[in-house]
DNA sequence: GTCTATATACAGATAGAC
DNA sequence: GTCTATCTGTATATAGAC
């Protein structure tokens, strides 16, 4: 075993690995086969099978691959006040389905496809999703002690809420025939709803001019 | 051709379809083999093929006869103001998604899956969710017009956030782990913050409680 | 490690008896 | 109309040479 066979196994492995990843997100686990991954990724099946023993192995090896990038950045969020947390927190939701379309849908699709078996790949997708939401609460329930939100909030509930309006912007994104409204001008007009609805104030008060 | 034949062929062919509905909705086109289909509507493959000719025209009957109860009923909108009929409205897609767990699911399933080639059903579930949202467009803008609603008030995009309010609700219930509140709760909080944003009133104001 | 050739299973679809 | 038997293609997976 050499340096030179190592380096080169690597870097086919991770050729396959890459193209099944892409491949599996744009079409799917059943509509993707193995001779499409090796034609695309110019190897043979049978290497696909030495890399990696059975197509369900390398299907859930590559959706690991495409979860890598999949965090939540808590710092940012140092030094604002809560309207400008909560703003903030919804821009990074949109910036990161924006910056991961493809995976995005279709984990997206996984989530709505299933029923209810528990899939490792799945709560590892609705945990970020309740971590996020749990930060949202966070910061709400926190504005409410603070007394920059009023007590008749609910925490919670208006999370949860929020959380629901991205979520089906997202959806609607993927829909989209150019008779609703893009993507980002409903972020912006979810801010704003999301600022009266949290601090009682005059209908098109600006969140977001905010730092 | 005797009446009985008729009657016993027909018989069989809606066995098949409704066999076939139901396996697509749960499994997808790609997942649902032909031979799992003759086995549970306990016919053989060759008689699916002669009735239905192949097992994409099979789909788009089955698909189609999925889709007949949808429809949306405006006539229930008479005699209400506008802050209920927006409220009314919500309900009714509450309602409707209730009642039709499985298909929805199978639709939101495609549509969040398709890659924008125009596709004859989904134009179809399409059109029926502009047609709800028209709805909802007008029902705001008569409001506005009628001084009900504030001039600050921006129909086509409200209507689009509360969309996607209703949207992500629905993905929400399909998720479902025990920590997201459950959609009846979420829906009757939108409306309290849609009635909120509409109308400029203070947090906590029961649109609920309307006729 | 990587290949070609092959085994095995099952998919969609057809032929033809009844 | 409904069946059994079969065709043809392609899928996952294996064997074995290099």
């Amino acid at each position: 075993m050499t340096d030179q066979q190592s380096v080169e196994s690597h870097e086919t492995r991770e050729k396959i690995l890459a193209t099944a990843s892409r491949l599996f997100s744009e079409q799917g686990y059943d509509s993707t086969s193995l001779s499409q991954v090796a034609r695309e990724a110019r190897v043979s099946k049978a290497l696909i099978f030495w890399h990696f023993d059975s197509k369900e192995k390398l299907y859930h090896i590559a959706v690991r691959k495409t979860l890598e990038p999949y965090f939540i950045d808590v710092a940012a969020l140092a030094g604002l006040d809560e309207p400008a947390q909560v703003a903030r927190l919804i821009d990074q939701f949109y910036d990161f389905v924006h910056d991961n379309v493809y995976s995005v849908r279709f984990f997206l699709s996984l989530t709505v496809q299933s029923e209810g078996q528990p899939d490792e790949v799945l709560s590892r997708v609705n945990e970020l999703y309740r971590v996020f939401r749990n930060s949202l609460v966070s910061v709400i329930d926190r504005g409410r002690a603070r007394g920059v939100f009023p007590p008749s909030i609910d925490p919670p509930r208006d999370a949860a809420l929020i959380m629901a309006s991205l979520a089906g912007i997202l959806v609607q994104q993927f829909v989209n025939d150019g008779s609703t409204p893009v993507a980002k001008d409903l972020i912006e007009h979810l801010k704003i709803t999301v600022f009266q609805r949290l601090t009682g104030s005059a209908a098109g008060s600006p969140l977001a001019g905010r730092p």
